[in-house]
Order: C-alpha cells, then sequence, then structure tokens
DNA sequence: GCAGACGCCTGACAAATGTCATGGGCGGGA
DNA sequence: TCCCGCCCATGACATTTGTCAGGCGTCTGC
C-alpha cells in the first residue's frame, strides 16, 4: 500500500480546523501532520512537518492565505496549496491562483468533496470551483489603480479625509479625488458603499 | 448502556456542518441525527428528528442563530441550545440568552472542548465562553434606542440619508437627528465608524 | 520624441452630512 | 400629576464630502 497523503492545516478558528482535521481523518489514505491558526506560522510549520498538501484559509491573522500561499509555494514547492475561503470573492480566486495555489474551495462545497479536492490537488491537477470560475471569468481583475485601492482600504476604519491623508502622507485633495475616482468605477454613491463593493469582490486584500 | 445524545447541527457553510458532524461523530456517546444550513429551517427540522441538543451557528441565511433560538425553544422546549459562533461579540452573547440559549461557544475555542460542552448543555448546566462573559459584564446592553438601532441598519448599506427616510417612512431631518445620536452614543466621527462600531459589538443583530 | 496613463497636488463649488435649538405628542415612573 | 425619555419633526448652521478643471512630473510603449 501506499503511504498516506500528508496534510497541513491552516484556519484561524481552533473549532473549524479540529472538525476538518477529524472529517479528513475520517480518510485512509489522508493524515493530518500539522495543524496552525495564523498565517505567519505555516511555512515554518511546513519546513517542520513536510506536508504534501496544505489547506489554506484566507482570513487569518499575522499573514493572509494569499500571502502564505505565495511564501510556502516559494518556500516548500514540492507542498501544493489547496485554499479554502469562506466568501466566494471573485478576486480571491484569481489572486490566489497568481499566488501559486493549485486549488480553491469555498466552504460552502459538501463537505464529502473537501477529501477528493485533496487527492486531486495532491495529483497534480487544479481543483477550481465551477461556478466562481465563471464569475472571475465575468468580473474580471480590479478596475482600481493601486493608490486607488490603498486609499479605499484605508477608508474601511471609518475615517475622515483628514485622517486618510495624514495615515498615508497625502494631501486632503488627493485623497478626495482617489476615492472620488474609486467611486466612480466602483459606480457606487459614497465612500462607504465603494468600499463595501470594493470589499465583495476582493479589490482590498492584502493590505 | 445509555441512547446517544442526539443533535442538530445548523450552520450556512457546508463544510463547517460536515466537519463538525464527523468531529462530534467520534465521540461514542454523541449522534448527529439533523443538518440544516439555513435558519428558518431549523423548526421543522428539529420537529421532525427530535434532537435534545441543537448547535446553533448565529450567521445563518433566513433566521439568524439568535432568532432560531427563540423560535425552536418555543416550538421544542425540550430541545436544549448551544449556540456557537465566528465572532465573540460580548452582544451576541446577552442576546442568545435572553432568547433562551443553553450555551455559549466562539468558533475559537479548541475542537476538543466541543463534545464536552454538548455534553454540560444536555445535562441541563450552562456553558458559557468565560472571557467573553466578562465582556459582556463590561460592554453592558446596546446604549442605542430601538429607532437609533433600525437607522443604524439601515445604514450599512451605504445609502444617502435621502434613501434612508424613504426606507423607514422618516423626514430627513429625524434620519440625521438619530444617527446623530448614534454616532455620540458610540462614539464614533461619522456614519461608517458608528455603523462598524455598533456592529463589533453585537448592536445591531434581528434582521 | 511624444501620447497616455498614473500619481500628486491645488483651488473652487455643490451636495451631503453632522450638530444644535426648538417644539409637539406619547407613555412610564416618581 | 408632573417629569423624563423617546420619537418625530423643522429649520438653520458649520463641516465634510464628492466633483470638476486644471497643472506638474514620471514612466511606458508606440
Amino acid at each position: 500500500m501506499t503511504a498516506p497523503i500528508r496534510l497541513l492545516l491552516a484556519d484561524d478558528q481552533a473549532l473549524v480546523r479540529g472538525a476538518l482535521a477529524a472529517l479528513l481523518s475520517l480518510e485512509p489514505d489522508l493524515t493530518v501532520v500539522a495543524e496552525v491558526g495564523r498565517g505567519d506560522e505555516v511555512v515554518a510549520e511546513a519546513r517542520r512537518t513536510a506536508p504534501e498538501v496544505a489547506l489554506l484559509d484566507v482570513e487569518m491573522p499575522g499573514l493572509d492565505g494569499i500571502a502564505a500561499t505565495a511564501a510556502l509555494r516559494a518556500a516548500v514547492p514540492a507542498c501544493r496549496v489547496l485554499v479554502v475561503t469562506t466568501f466566494g470573492r471573485p478576486g480571491y480566486l484569481r489572486r490566489a491562483m497568481e499566488a501559486g495555489a493549485n486549488g480553491f474551495v469555498v466552504k460552502d462545497t459538501p463537505a464529502r468533496q473537501l477529501a477528493d479536492a485533496v487527492r486531486r490537488v495532491h495529483a497534480g491537477l487544479r481543483v477550481v470551483d465551477p461556478t466562481l470560475a465563471a464569475e472571475t471569468l465575468a468580473a474580471g481583475a480590479s478596475p482600481l489603480t493601486e493608490r486607488e485601492t490603498e486609499v479605499l482600504r484605508a477608508a474601511r476604519g471609518g475615517g475622515t479625509v483628514a485622517d486618510l491623508a495624514a495615515a498615508l502622507h497625502l494631501s486632503e485633495g488627493t485623497v478626495r479625488n482617489h476615492l472620488s475616482a474609486a467611486i466612480g468605477k466602483t459606480g457606487a454613491r459614497n465612500r462607504a458603499a465603494a468600499v463595501r463593493i470594493a470589499e465583495e469582490h476582493g479589490w482590498l486584500l492584502g493590505d
């Protein structure tokens, strides 16, 4: 018989992490060799335990799952990455693939399909949620420029223009211009809506 | 031997739901008899399967976990409720307890403690995350009046004052007054920040 | 070399937002 | 009963926000 596939799990919610471990451990051909709760612990743990497939959540403290994917692929090329996320934001999929992920699954998918996704990724196949893939193609990349993204990201906290200007070392007028452009591009009617829309599209990732 | 404890799981994320089922099924004295993905399916499913303990997530489509708790306690009093949630919002705990929940656990807690929490709840004990309990006492109830809450909730979408006024059948001036009061009470500096703060405290719950 | 896109800034203007004072109606508690 | 808090509303005001038109420098690709 062949040895079971070695897995690393990364999810900030201990309960979910443990539950996924239980779920995957039911499969005789899978074994969980490492669990971490922070994105910035992924690489070190992968170096130590040499997993063959890593399941990474996107929402994690320290380092988000996309950045962790890139770091892991660079540091431990032998380890394939399956990104698992709560939100089917079209932008997440694109960013994850660009970062070198081998698969992308949303937490809405039935539990029994997860083990299969792991096996597929381990076998070198790409696994992508088909409905999400269509959305991504339709939605395209972010229309926002780097600066606009930055300003919008800073605006999430709900500060005034003066706050943003101070935080970003820009003039207030410039901040207003970038915000105005972002509002126009997102089709929103004000800053708050623009932030929400950009967030829903996954355009604000990667602090 | 005694019969295993019958469980109902409610969580909108199929993967998490399935994983929790796998985790809890590892315990010989527990058995999952029902799974639902929407808050408004909880009562019907509980009537059908007569679980002894229901694990309800707070974030669910149809009906949130708090409202589902109240409905379930009213419809099937024999079934105890353990609320499981992603966010340790102080307000959630208070609201859950008021709705008749027997326990409250955040998804950060270690996986192995979940089964114990289920057993405790089944035995008639109250289970509460201790750190969260302290926070709740410190934070107290929402300082917002009913109308202020309503207005703030409507403001989440990012509409203008005119939009909110139309949606709530109020004059624009009144909406502005309520918003101003909410901004003052939350200590925020504008509408967006007030919404964020109120949300983080769990003050905006209830559709 | 030049056009275009981007970033950065200015200044000005209209619109939206937040604040305040004020007043009337309603209900619950001292 | 009277007071207080909440709700609803008005009108006026200062501030903030969003928009527009410009100008300047840099980089990139034709």
